[in-house]
DNA sequence: GGTTTAACATACGAGGCGTATGTATAATAT
DNA sequence: ATATTATACATACGCCTCGTATGTTAAACC
């Protein structure tokens, strides 16, 4: 039971939990690596073997972070009555995770200053792979005019991360929340043939 | 001539030139400051008595570039047709500034992390103002559809600064430019009244 | 059961930031 | 005009953090 593996296992999951909460409210730059990893029980030189450096922690807690975040949009997408509606239920169901705070901090600010443009991460380039897929599959069957699908997922995507980080840091966050959907259900629109 | 004010000023200057050059190369975290005040012909002395600390000086540097982004937007937004040509104009102008390399590393990818969210800053905020005062009149003439006029600047503005991020780090960069832009227009087009 | 391997701990060195103090020059007052 | 003051900037110091190099212990394998 106590095999190697599943120890190594636990181990990098106390330290991806740890880093989470540290970065979370300290931001990236600010979270001591001896800090984190004493809190977890380690020290960095179990930190140095499971990642690398500081910045493969980083990757690994946005990875993880970010397909919770696909994973629900997708579950959300999938409950909607079309495939229109669906792409619409995962840019709003991606903008409400978004406003997370650990999300926004990890994610949203520090991410991509440390590992540069989040559509070349493996995580981000899934969800947009999927919706892409979507969009395509509304060209075909005509709902959506002729355009680019990577584009189009690009931009609806960035769209809605960024409207998060908007509304956050906004004075009333809850009153922007339904304005900020409609005006994104109303721009997502333009990809429509008809209204 | 050589005034204390005016010698300050010039000192000033070389601060944020010589910052502007390090945090584009290196970015913000690896810059080291006694490299760059020294580039300057100066010490890490004058840069906490100017701008406060490490912080301080990327803001300043961020709010030159930032501006420098809106000065252009605006002037080509200005030679349109009309007002909604003139929006989708500054749209464009904003991908195409925001390739540049330098922008992307400190005002796209460094910025957001260390001084929070864009549109907070001075110099965002004044340019969300600007394209909120012309959306709001076109939905008052008609041409819009009756929209947040927050919401919807912020989404355009934020749809096209991810978009050049995306272009940047894409294979193809100049092909996927007017692909981009006009999957932009279309999305934009969502807001009109009709097509 | 002995050997090897590897996961993790410990120890060390380098570099950077922020502050506290020092200095020289421009502005001001008498 | 000279003495005083204020300030823009330089110098010096200490603390913290990261990354690496080495050491140790326990599981895996023959």
């Amino acid at each position: 039971m106590s095999t190697r593996l599943t120890k190594m296992a636990e181990n990098r999951e106390k330290l991806i939990a740890s880093a989470r909460r540290a970065f979370a409210q300290q931001g990236y730059a600010a979270a001591s690596m001896d800090s984190l990893t004493a809190e977890a029980g380690l020290t960095r030189g179990a930190l140095y073997h499971n990642f690398g450096d500081k910045r493969g922690l980083l990757a690994a807690v946005v990875d993880q972070i970010d397909s919770e975040m696909a994973a629900y949009a997708k579950s959300v997408g999938a409950k909607a009555g079309d495939a229109w509606l669906g792409l619409l239920a995962e840019g709003a169901a991606y903008i409400e995770k978004a406003l997370d705070p650990e999300v926004r901090r990890i994610v949203l600010l520090d991410g991509p200053s440390v590992l540069g443009d989040p559509s070349q991460w493996p995580s981000q380039n899934k969800c947009l792979q999927s919706t892409r897929n979507t969009i395509e599959q509304l060209i075909k069957d005509g709902t959506l005019k002729p355009v680019d699908p990577e584009a189009a997922a690009m931009l609806l995507n960035g769209a809605a991360l960024n409207a998060a980080l908007w509304i956050a840091s906004s004075a009333n966050p809850q009153a922007m929340l339904p304005k900020t959907l409609e005006a994104f259900n109303l721009l997502a629109s333009g990809f429509l043939t008809k209204d």
